[in-house]
DNA sequence: GGGTGAAACTGAGCCTAGTCAGTTTTGCGA
DNA sequence: TCGCAAAACTGACTAGGCTCAGTTTCACCC
């Protein structure tokens, strides 16, 4: 068999296919079944592998759920940034991007939470990918804003990425209260108070006239740990 | 025997004995191997019950855990409440309150870990309790927070209760991004990196010379989700 | 003090995520 | 074409959380 310029890559071909096999199998089976009820085993049958196979692609259960989240958080996210609102605020682009997301949790409350509750203690083969993946959100973001800072509509003395990552924190803790609660609310309402939550967070960037930015004196104690805030990053 | 007025809560106080038992023998057993390699057999041989017994006291090894925990922090909170410095700042009083509990997670983070991740989703016998502790904690640093206002302290157009959740909503992600990653930064650099978060959000509470209050103006897509905005608590 | 129904308890056994010793497939150099 | 080492794969097996049919204990009433 003479396949020479196509062949050498054959073997990691046969992986990535496998792969997909089994990503294609375990969305199909965690959205009919939930995740809980199917079994590692199920997947592996449907997706015509041996049961052990599975865990050579995926360090366990969890991490294949992230696996496949992810890579649709991804797609979804460069999805809207990419259509950002013309002429928004600064809060519309963030409830437009973190809306987006919490639309899309809402098409299967059960799998977000249980996606939700690894996501952020990832370990297995997912563990870079999601960090990055938080850290590009939040970056961004940030530029999203140290462009508006740049313009002048902005107070600058703010650190960008600082609010962008606060509010990433707010998306999640949004999250959290809604998939946590069993009172669920429809994802209007949630975007709804996630707007809340970013607009007073958003509201230190507001421009002050003139003087203001260090209005508050500093306490002894403030003073006292000041010395710890310089990060090393 | 004749003890009349002691008995009818007998077997009342015995359950609760046999709950103290349980509770006991995991704290020692949890914080001595770990989590995830001490098993619920053990727990149960401990505490000198049946291994089926321990799931008539807690719905899972989660649940456990969770109950553990939720009992400790409450005291703690209790307690950093009681100590709050006088003469601080709300900033200070903040990270006294939240510093407390990272430093308290510090002593033993795999099992800081395990209780994070599952305390936003329980929905064993704590459920209803945790969420008491977290509306709890919130309500009682948006009195402080109200009370500076009404002291003409800080800006009382900012709805207390929105800051304070938002700013556990910060402690929750200072806590997952110091649990969910590998390197273990010392607690001191996650209260620096907390009190950063805080005083950014805190800055909303800033008294503002006069004017400015409505500053930005808003854009149609806000508008056209306001009506959305008056939650029905 | 004995009968009775309910509450509490028990542990053998089920179920399934994850492991690993052994087997098959693959790529490559002779 | 033929070894051969490494990579990929397999499925019987294990461990441990949790269940549940059966048993014991308890409180109450005659």
């Amino acid at each position: 068999m003479s396949a020479a310029a196509l062949d050498p890559p054959r073997r990691e071909r046969n992986k990535q296919e496998k792969r997909e096999r089994i990503v294609a199998a375990a969305r199909t089976l965690f959205s009919r079944k939930g995740f809980a009820a199917t079994t590692t085993a199920q997947i592996a049958e449907r997706a015509e592998i041996g049961a052990g196979t599975l865990f050579l692609y995926f360090a366990s259960k969890d991490d294949l759920l992230v696996a496949i989240f992810r890579e649709q958080m991804d797609a979804l996210v460069r999805g809207a940034l990419a259509t950002l609102p013309k002429r928004g605020s600064l809060l519309d682009e963030m409830v437009h991007v973190y809306g987006a997301m919490i639309e899309f949790h809402e098409r299967d409350p059960e799998l977000a939470r249980a996606f939700v509750k690894e996501m952020l203690f990832v370990s297995g083969t997912n563990r870079a990918a999601v960090h990055e993946f938080i850290d590009g959100l939040d970056a961004q973001l940030a530029e999203r804003i140290a462009r508006r800072q740049a313009r002048g509509e902005c107070d600058a003395s703010v650190p960008a990425l600082l609010v962008a990552e606060n509010c990433f924190a707010l998306y999640i803790a949004r999250l959290q209260k809604w998939l946590g609660a069993d009172e669920r609310l429809a994802s209007a309402q949630h975007i709804a108070r996630l707007r809340e939550a970013f607009a007073l967070q958003l509201r230190v960037l507001e421009l002050r006239p003139a003087r203001a930015l260090r209005a508050a004196p500093r306490t002894a104690s403030q003073r006292k740990t000041a010395s710890l805030r310089k990060r090393g990053r």
